[in-house]
DNA sequence: TCAAATATGATGCAATTGCATAGAAACAGG
DNA sequence: CCTGTTTCTATGCAATTGCATCATATTTGA
């Protein structure tokens, strides 16, 4: 197919660019008032607040792995970790003994709302005050495009 | 300051997760196709393309870190691999030395083309044909607001 | 029903990253 | 000049990540 051997023109590539200077920026900034705070980083958090979302606060290391696009085995190892740290408990899956629930904790539900208290903040500081409402909503339907499955 | 305080809108948030996630589908796509052509990943290639187009093909590292958003400590240890493999070489600074030039090879900018046959396309593939032509440069100028400096 | 294919998680080992700090040179102020 | 501070790069060591593979359990299908 032609298209898929083209280069990209002048705009895609700025686009692209811009998505993850953009993002390092910001994640940088951010994972930055999260450590100075003496918080874990990002990825304990998406995995706090992914499993408080959830009905009983369980999940399946799968459905983590898609929420937060982990790979398998990070996300083995960094639940490792957090139950280790008493945010987390894994607990047997009945009826398949190859899976498993993963439960958030109280700990871990206490940790999720402590962090907000900076990460909120800090989102709003690093990515709220540069854009308006609309312009916030605007940059979210174009990312949202990104992530469609492509059309072929 | 309350503006600092508050939580982020739910139109900030939605841009936020979406900026985060879309960035690391997409790099974890196009890294996928790089790896799978037997390339080096993105990072090398950044810092190689930041050599090509500087005047003679070289730059400092403090420079590189700038343009590539990389910590000092991972850059010192990226350029001790690629000049391990030949592809750029570090060059005394002359009037100061604590300072160093890095340089680009011949066989930096061959690697340079040789993976921008593979990564044009995949910007094409994965980012390109996602969005108009609109679109991309309008997603661009969102993101540059995010980087530009906070006003206090 | 049984062997092969699939699905889910874990793990050994190498490579990379993060953190703290070192080393060395330049600079600033007295 | 000195001495303390800053700038630029490197490095020891611990933590994390990537890769390949293993282990176990389920599903498929011949």
């Amino acid at each position: 197919m032609v298209q898929d051997m083209q280069e990209p023109s002048d705009a895609v590539t700025d686009a692209w660019v811009c998505l993850v200077r953009a993002e390092r920026e910001v994640v940088g900034q951010i994972e930055a008032e999260l450590k100075g705070a003496g918080f874990p980083c990002l990825s304990w958090y998406d995995v706090l607040r992914h499993l408080k979302r959830q009905p009983d606060g369980r999940s399946s290391p799968k459905e983590i792995e898609d929420a937060v696009l982990f790979e398998q085995y990070n996300l083995s190892r960094l639940l490792d970790r957090m139950e280790t740290d008493g945010l987390v408990r894994r607990i047997p899956y009945p009826g398949d003994k190859r899976r498993q629930w993963v439960e958030i904790t109280d700990a871990g539900r206490a940790l999720q709302r402590r962090m907000w208290g900076v990460y909120g903040p800090a989102i709003n500081r690093f990515v709220g005050c540069k854009l308006t409402a609309a312009e916030a909503e605007q940059l979210a339907s174009l990312l949202l495009k990104l992530m469609q499955p492509k059309k072929d």
